[in-house]
DNA sequence: GGCTGTTGTGCAATCGATTGCAATTTGCTG
DNA sequence: CAGCAAATTGCAATCGATTGCACAACAGCC
């Protein structure tokens, strides 16, 4: 009875001990060759990883990680708040996680995507606690500052893609959201528009920024916003709530929209009035999403540098975790894109 | 020198050995107590469990599994073509890893998210053969049948979005494709459109079943297809191909738009034309993603089950893992949802 | 008091790799 | 051919947990 190699057993995973029975040398010398050691003789080395490839044997990334106590997984968090789980739905969070997943990739780390309750934001923590990841990305910080100050306080390697805050313990990356603010309000104001109304969720520290630059631009032309509401990222949310602020004010000329996908869906709320976009209403948007430019009306949108943002984002973490001291909060440019969705008014027919 | 409990470094992780130290037990009883083990009395394992939440102590995860050979991590896997990374922008894709991330998160498992090149689809293998994934999810079988057929060979637990093929060893789910295209003919003749237009990469699978069921419907009514177009699913090109399929063929009446995204993208450059939708042109879409209700105009799609559809394929890879033996290929039910992109035609002013 | 039966804990092996150090082989030199 | 350095390779400990089995402590019973 000869004994022959043992056969690829299809159930089981094949492991180093395995390979290194077949090449017959120690599991020492497998890792060793597959790791491209100079201390392995180059011959032995070719034939292990031949023999490796042949029998597509890889190495247990897990077990690896485990012994050298690196991690190469990063853990990116998605919040949802309570009833709105579909807030998974807005562009601008796919745009950022294929811009983190595209810089996680470049690096040569692992993505795990993480939809968490925006109350138990801490529970992220217990990926990294686990081991399962190295560090954390969070979109958004929502409405809780001070739980992330703790994480970070804690030592947690984090960083939070939203807006500069006093007192802030985290790292965070975000786009000039004051700025923007007032990019918007100085051209809805060249646009002749004067009667404006905006919305948005001030609870957020981003939409709030957005709107504390979009008032204060006003304020120094004299003008005073009419109508503001307070409305999630929803699609719905947003027809809805824009039907209801028409029906209170029902000549408005101008609207920001905190997020694209609220423009979007104001314009549909208007469409319904019968209100035409610009020529009525001129709606700017946020974000610039990768529809914006194909919406019909293209939509006027302050731009914000996602894919930039995502490779900041990534290395202001890896730099975290090599130990090195970072800044506190990265604050990245922000320019107005000019489409059709709020071009110069034409007189209204019959007005 | 009172030997007091070692203080909590905050640079290292605390591990079991050390909640053991802080409790006078060993590692094991710790283990136990954290598991709820019946085996630990009722006041040890408290005091364990208090101590643990105190010093905010999570179990090691990754060494968990590894020592207990369960994992509890999908790769989902979203390949690009060569030269389209922006594929990632679908929106369609991000319902889908949505209702995944949203499937998995339910049943207690992480979600790896992994973008790779599709030439390159076996690479995925690796997150499974490296022990970082118990499975793979793969969304689109692009033009990859035979690889996909190797890798479900090999014994690789993968569940596919996408067609049902002929000599098909790996399983797959996705909508009924032939039906939806059927639907999609069948409503544009009822509108009295007859120069038909087709745009989609019948190289995919999934977009060669929705125009086979398409053109076989016409014929059927002895409609003829007027143009048909290949491109890949992004806005940019969408843009172009529809300009320049009316510059072929500028009388077209319907277009049949095999994915939202084009739909949109079609939309534009016929209004850049001067086209309006519908009164000249209807144009239909596919998938139903969540801005489709949205769009102006609402956009006439079909309906694509995308969060069953992630439910369905996160329980038949389970269902794998498991060792229970599944059915092939799940095709799932799809219906034509009508809006105003595709109204029926009014009179052409001056025609 | 000795014996058996519960209960609660700890020892040590194990998961699949990596790596310091020791051991073996080979090649050269004198 | 002995002696020593260099080049390879293997042994065994280790990463942070889990778990079968042995063992200790204590109660109950005759």
């Amino acid at each position: 009875m000869s004994r022959r190699a043992a056969p690829p057993d299809p159930r089981k995973r094949m492991q180093m001990a395995d390979l290194a029975r077949l090449a017959g040398v120690s599991a020492s010398t497998v890792s060793r060759a597959l790791a491209g050691s100079p201390l392995i003789s180059a011959d032995t080395r070719e034939r292990i990883q031949t023999l490796a490839r042949q029998f597509n044997y890889t190495v247990n990334s897990v077990a690896t990680d485990l012994r050298s106590g690196v991690k190469r997984t990063i853990a990116v968090v998605v919040p949802y708040e309570q009833g709105t789980r579909q807030s998974f739905a807005d562009p601008f969070l796919h745009g950022m996680i294929g811009a983190l997943a595209d810089a996680l990739t470049e690096r040569g780390y692992e993505m795990l995507l993480s939809r968490i309750d925006a109350e138990r934001l801490d529970a992220a923590a217990t990926l990294v606690d686990g081991g399962r990841a190295a560090g954390l990305i969070l979109i958004g910080q929502w409405r809780h500052h001070d739980q992330l100050n703790a994480m970070a306080e804690r030592g947690l390697p984090l960083v939070v893609w939203g807006a500069k805050l006093p007192r802030q313990q985290y790292c965070t990356v975000g786009g000039d959201n004051l700025q923007g603010g007032r990019l918007v309000a100085e051209h809805l104001l060249a646009q002749g528009r004067r009667r404006l109304a905006f919305l948005g969720d001030t609870g957020l520290p981003e939409v709030a920024q957005r709107f504390r630059g979009f008032t204060a631009a006003l304020k120094e032309q004299g003008v005073e916003l009419k109508q503001r509401a307070s409305v999630p990222f929803l699609v719905e949310s947003g027809r809805q709530t824009m039907a209801a602020l028409l029906d209170g004010q029902p000549d408005i000329d101008g609207v920001f929209a905190s997020s694209d996908l609220l423009a979007m869906a104001a314009i549909g709320a208007l469409r319904e009035r019968g209100l035409r976009v610009p020529d009525d209403v001129a709606v700017v948007g946020y974000d610039d999403v990768e529809l914006a430019g194909h919406f019909n009306p293209p939509l006027t949108t302050v731009r914000q540098p996602i894919h930039d943002g995502g490779t900041v984002m990534v290395e202001q973490l890896l730099a975290q975790l090599a130990g090195e001291t970072v800044v506190r909060a990265r604050v990245l440019d922000t320019r107005l894109v000019e489409r059709e969705s709020s071009r110069i008014r034409r007189a209204r027919a019959g007005t």
